[in-house]
DNA sequence: CCACGATGGTGTATCGATACACCTTCGCGG
DNA sequence: CCGCGAAGGTGTATCGATACACCATCGTGG
């Protein structure tokens, strides 16, 4: 592996030249530059970038920390990212959270993010007391809607508003028993499920409809097969529903497919309502009719609270919450 | 920050004693373990991985190079990476090859992969020789079809095995024109498109069928929204087709949209096949007859091979192609 | 009763790049 | 002709952890 010193060697300078040549300072006279760019060119030297980070503190480089990028809602969020960070030269890797090693939650652990510059933080998945162990000066946004230590800046979506959009809709479509597939019972971890169920309720209210709480299905895990058998359970237990607020547009595939395994069409038996507008969702049979979070909000938002932070800013934490808006597909009339 | 150091005086011990305690070093006498063992929770100290890197050379860490993480596959394959990374105690972060800035593959230079114990390499998307250019002592592992440096191990799917199964599967299903949505006129990079044409050609000769390329279809890429209107292009361009080989599955739940668009129903007028075996396929509608690419054995293969060349091994480099299998749902008869 | 091995612990150089203070040399104004 | 500032360049300490050689103490077998 050849270091600064060997170019140093090659080119007749000290390290400390080469190190000015390679950072652009400039004090460095044209000829000598352009010997060492060539001795660097020759011997095929590349900076080491763990000593650069050890010494100059810096490293270039964001992590975001997502439960696992094979939910496609995370994918498309890391792709994002790192579309919206390359302008600004610097670079994003993504971290799993989920996956812990018997339950430890490496991805987490200070001196795991204290390697990056910055760090985009996904609460989802993660306890308060986790997040709340890290240290207050890391730059550090969280993504996501759990209640979260407060000193933290903080971007969230709209699930509330967004949650009552949905179900607004069904209401206005003439449903009048409407499905939530992911709803949670009464405030759980205040998470993203419960503040979309809220929506779900809040809507029912406005409506001056009654709030029938079992019409709430909760499946173990937001995936599409358990929504799936959801709802296949749940016709077979008798229940009656014109509609369904699937709580992402994951748990709404596993929901059009458990309609059509029992015989029920979309849109004009059951109309169906998701949330996270996927890109696959405008690709379905029938195509979802889903809220839309605003993702570029919330990544626009984030990387802007976080270069604040990395440009070392100490004021008070800032938290927002981006629009929703309806998109309106093939599964409501 | 508090380092090393604060601990070894808060403790009354030496640097290196501390340092000993921490990586479970059993010169250490009980007492003292403890004593440090007390002080490093007190102080809340971490390691600083950055040193430990510089100067240990390991960093416990591997690197899976993907082109986007917002394409399904890749977002399920991260996925199974970090599950089978796990066990053996190290840390996988993901890298984006295609977010680049101005068109440099910052993710895949030298220097930043070299921070990495090891690195899993997709090579969809880069080119010979910028491949060619990584140091050979680099643990390196490529994944993906496309013709690379030999030096390197490489796993990679049964592309032509599988193209060739799906064609054939539609072929004994009674389909004769077989659209091939994807595919590539001849060879171009040899990359997974190219092979998977390649299984369609073949199993069209091996039923003594004549081989159409006008069937052959080149989106600009291989996203849903474009494979949507190829379809509905060639439906207006009055291709005459029976069945659909879609070269991923993702291109082919843009096709099964264009076909519904357009009033053509699968199976019934149209067969479709396609490749990947994402996990959303199963629930489309109808669900997807596709090939399963047995990812399990190219994550099992790849991490061994990593595994090998991280303890050192500098023997020959070994290639394996995975076995395919084909899954058969609604989309063909 | 001494030599020697086991046990427990320490000092220092080092990984590679960079911050910072300092040193030359040269041109030019006074 | 001297002094001073600018331009170009260098030496050294340092980031934090670890490898390695070395040191001290003590028990025990010959």
């Amino acid at each position: 592996m050849t270091t600064l010193k060997d170019v140093a060697r090659a080119s007749g300078v000290s390290v400390m030249t080469v190190s000015n040549v390679i950072n652009g300072v400039p004090r460095v006279g044209t000829a000598t530059r352009e010997r060492v760019l060539a001795a660097i060119d020759d011997l095929g030297y590349e900076v080491n970038l763990t000593a650069r980070r050890l010494r100059a503190g810096r490293s270039g480089t964001v992590a975001l920390v997502v439960p696992r990028v094979d939910h496609p809602y995370f994918g498309e969020l890391a792709a994002r990212f790192t579309d919206a960070l390359a302008p600004t030269g610097r670079h994003l890797v993504v971290e799993q959270s989920d996956a812990s090693k018997e339950g430890e939650l490496t991805a987490l652990s200070q001196a795991r993010l204290q390697q990056y510059d910055g760090v985009l933080l996904s609460a989802v998945g993660l306890q308060y007391a986790d997040v709340d162990r890290l240290d207050a000066d890391l730059p550090l946004v969280l993504l996501g809607e759990k209640p979260m230590p407060p000193r933290f800046d903080h971007v969230s979506l709209g699930n509330l508003d967004g949650g009552r959009l949905a179900t607004q809709h069904l209401l206005a479509r003439g449903a009048r028993r409407v499905l939530m597939v992911g709803g949670t019972h009464g405030l759980t971890d205040g998470g993203m499920a419960d503040q979309r169920t809220d929506g779900w309720r809040s809507a029912h209210r406005a409506a001056g409809l009654p709030v029938d709480d079992s019409l709430v299905l909760h499946p173990a895990a937001f995936e599409m097969g358990l929504a799936r058998e959801a709802v296949h359970d749940a016709v077979a237990a008798g229940l009656r529903f014109d509609a369904v607020f699937a709580v992402t547009d994951q748990v709404a595939i596993g929901v059009l497919a458990g309609l059509r395994d029992v015989g029920l069409r979309v849109p004009e038996d059951v109309q169906v309502v998701g949330f996270d507008n996927l890109a696959v969702s405008e690709h379905l049979s029938p195509a979802l009719t889903t809220v839309d979070p605003s993702n570029d909000v919330l990544v626009m938002h984030a990387v802007r609270l976080l270069e604040r932070r990395m440009a070392g800013a100490a004021g008070d934490a800032e938290h927002v919450v981006t629009p929703t808006r309806l998109v309106e597909r093939g599964s409501t009339r």
